[in-house]
DNA sequence: ATGATAATTCGACGATTGTCGAACAATGGG
DNA sequence: CCCATTGTTCGACAATCGTCGAATTATCAT
């Protein structure tokens, strides 16, 4: 098993945040989490190797966005909402109103 | 001079604008122009070149974030607060909260 | 045990980024 | 007209980033 290490609310600042969030398949995993509540690695529709898609996991956990916890073979992920929402009050709700620019497009970039 | 550009409200994404306030130095610029409404790239204390300086509000204005007109030799820079409001708000706010972490005090509150 | 599933780790790569000094351009004041 | 002030632009550089395939680890089901 990993042992998912997730930084403190207090540690967790507002440029690490927004450097998370600076790349448009982060904003779209996040959205995912925030309207499934809790998803893994897998079933969030992305258009990059598994590699990248663990590495985009990894620099939301890091920032201190998400929480992931093991369970089986899945990594189950959550948004940490009650600390955001506390420190940066508002943030998540631009990130669930922002809507994919491309009308086409179902799965994100 | 120079005809500075100024993405219009609706091609300015949150990713972008993410990117942009991804840097403490950029997130200290908006903070600065927030709290005295309009400042000369000059009146902004920062601890770069004057060179870095003006790269940094160049991804400020080419995010969408920062409007610029060159009054004489001096380029005037402000927020675009009323369109980032309602774009995207609370954004400005997270920023005008954040502080800067000062190492020496244990807990701010 | 064997195999299947899920995710991480490990190079590697091109692209982007933050930084700087130096050179350049535009303006206003004597 | 010269010159100081203010920013921009131009390489250049190291560092970081997003991406991938391949190898690896961990877990579950058979």
């Amino acid at each position: 098993m990993k042992p998912y290490t997730h930084p403190p609310a207090s540690k967790i600042t507002l440029s690490a945040v927004m450097q998370a969030l600076s790349d448009p398949c982060r904003i779209g995993i996040v959205r995912a989490l925030l309207e499934a509540d809790e998803l893994a690695c897998n079933e969030v529709p992305l258009k990059v190797s598994k590699a990248t898609r663990s590495h985009h996991f990894a620099v939301l956990r890091e920032a201190g966005l998400v929480m992931t916890r093991s369970e089986g073979t899945r990594c189950m992920t959550s948004v940490r909402r009650a600390e955001i929402d506390k420190r940066f009050p508002g943030l998540l709700e631009l990130v669930l109103k922002e809507r994919p620019r491309n009308p086409r497009s179902k799965s994100l970039r």
